[in-house]
DNA sequence: TTGCTCCTCACGTCACGTGAGGTGGC
DNA sequence: TTGCTCCTCACGTCACGTGAGGTGGC
């Protein structure tokens, strides 16, 4: 038998049996005078045991010992399969959920879904495209240092603010920190910095949880943020957003130690 | 930032930012005078945009493309990977049930689970090594030359010849084959096939499931096992096996034509 | 001066697929 | 003589892991 017959009987491709033969688990066989390999039956059936193998999962490095084993049913490589094969599939499932999640929130897959429908609705509100784009990181970033534990908190802060109720002072109050101009004079920055705090400040209780934990590690968020505001304010918003965050943080009575010596 | 920074921050591996920055999906940052390279937030927001992609299956380079799109929900490409994932699945699950049957059986997985357990039964008969292999390659190649169509047929026959009140009459002509020498006297021979014939003669009613349909293609049979018995039997085995193999073709009046010319 | 970190090649993984370029067989 | 088959390199796949060998930073 010839290569091409070989392979067709046994339904592979030629190229399997050559690469068979580079890793070693199907000999090869002798050649005739032109040069073909020529092939038995008994190479038909070792490549049917193959096959079998093959079709379990067992990777090729493995079958010389099997097949050179008579002494038949490995148990404990086919419950080291099985495990593998389970933890395969369920890691599949896991993709399965997230994909399904994606899908039922109608969301960008990479955004966080437990946070996406909430920043859909800000999108929709009508802030600009560069504003949307600072929100989206910034859901980004936070959902990420929440990690999984804090994920759900940080979503139950965020759907609050995306409620109809509230959705409307944000997105003005956004709009109006959006339009802020690099020159804007004190007055200005200050209107803009008092009627942010009032549009939030009534919300501070409801998005108090109770609970003590803080959702972050501020010394690992806070020169994130800085580090992203500094590359996508202007000088008016930066000051602005200082100060804004400056009279929440008293509100919220827990000032923030900023200095690290006595 | 600097590499192990980030991979830090993003809990994936500096390598992992390398392969990234190779294949275009993180495109590669400043570097600092001494060469390092320097990330910045908006680094670590592309790279967990990515992770998350990477999460649903999503293949990096598709993943460009996806990143700059702002229009969002990719429903097609969350249907097909769905799909994919689906096939996949689809694909381990028949290799856990392969699994479990060579398990059930407790049989060696490179044989056919429904043929395994008839094999064993025989192997256990205290036939020679050499015949067990024989018979072992022998279902190997018939299991696989029946198809999935034909396993079931090729299944009860080979159940029946291991049932208890037939396995020993079996098993002791299968030793007296086994014991055939080379030059074996024709008296030797003769007796051998009558022995041979009287105890399967009975059986081939039983063994007729009444399907009209050739279990196989006897003309892709035939070459195989004329080719492995000429390898593995001597004069006197294979001169006996033709008698046998006659013998009960005219018992079946199932007359096959030889000549291929009329 | 000594570890520690960063850097750039470059090969390995798993089971083959896919040409490229050349020669025998009918 | 012309297709068809067989042959041998040798690179590609997918998402990185894993050294090898060398240089800046504290």
């Amino acid at each position: 038998m010839r290569s091409h017959d070989l392979a067709t009987l046994a339904q592979v491709t030629v190229r399997t049996l050559r690469h068979y033969h580079r890793v070693g688990v199907l000999p090869e066989p002798e050649r005739s005078r032109n040069g073909y390999r020529d092939y038995t039956v008994h190479d038909l059936v070792r490549l049917l045991r193959i096959k079998r193998l093959a079709a379990l999962g067992i990777p090729l490095e493995k079958m010389p010992a099997m097949l050179a084993d008579e002494t038949g049913s490995q148990t404990e490589l086919l419950n080291q399969l099985d495990a593998e094969i389970d933890a395969e599939m369920a890691r599949l499932q896991a993709q399965k959920t997230l994909i399904g999640l994606a899908r039922m929130h109608d969301a960008a897959p990479d955004l966080p879904p437990a946070l996406a429908s909430s920043l859909a609705r800000f999108a929709a509100s009508g802030a600009s495209p560069a504003m949307n784009r600072m929100d989206r990181d910034q859901v980004i970033l936070l959902a990420h240092l929440a990690g999984e534990d804090g994920i759900d908190r940080l979503a139950r802060v965020y759907g609050r603010l995306a409620e109809p109720d509230v959705l409307s002072g944000v997105a003005a109050v956004s709009r109006q920190f959006d339009d802020l101009a690099d020159d804007a004079s004190e007055r200005e920055i200050d209107a803009m910095v008092a009627e942010f705090v009032a549009r939030l400040s009534p919300l501070l209780a409801d998005l108090d949880d109770g609970n003590d934990e803080p959702l972050f590690d501020e010394a690992a968020v806070a020169p994130l943020f800085d580090a992203y505001q500094a590359d996508v304010l202007n000088r008016a918003q930066r000051n602005a957003l200082a100060q804004v965050t400056e009279r929440l943080q008293q509100l919220t009575e827990a000032p923030v130690d900023d200095s690290q010596d006595p």
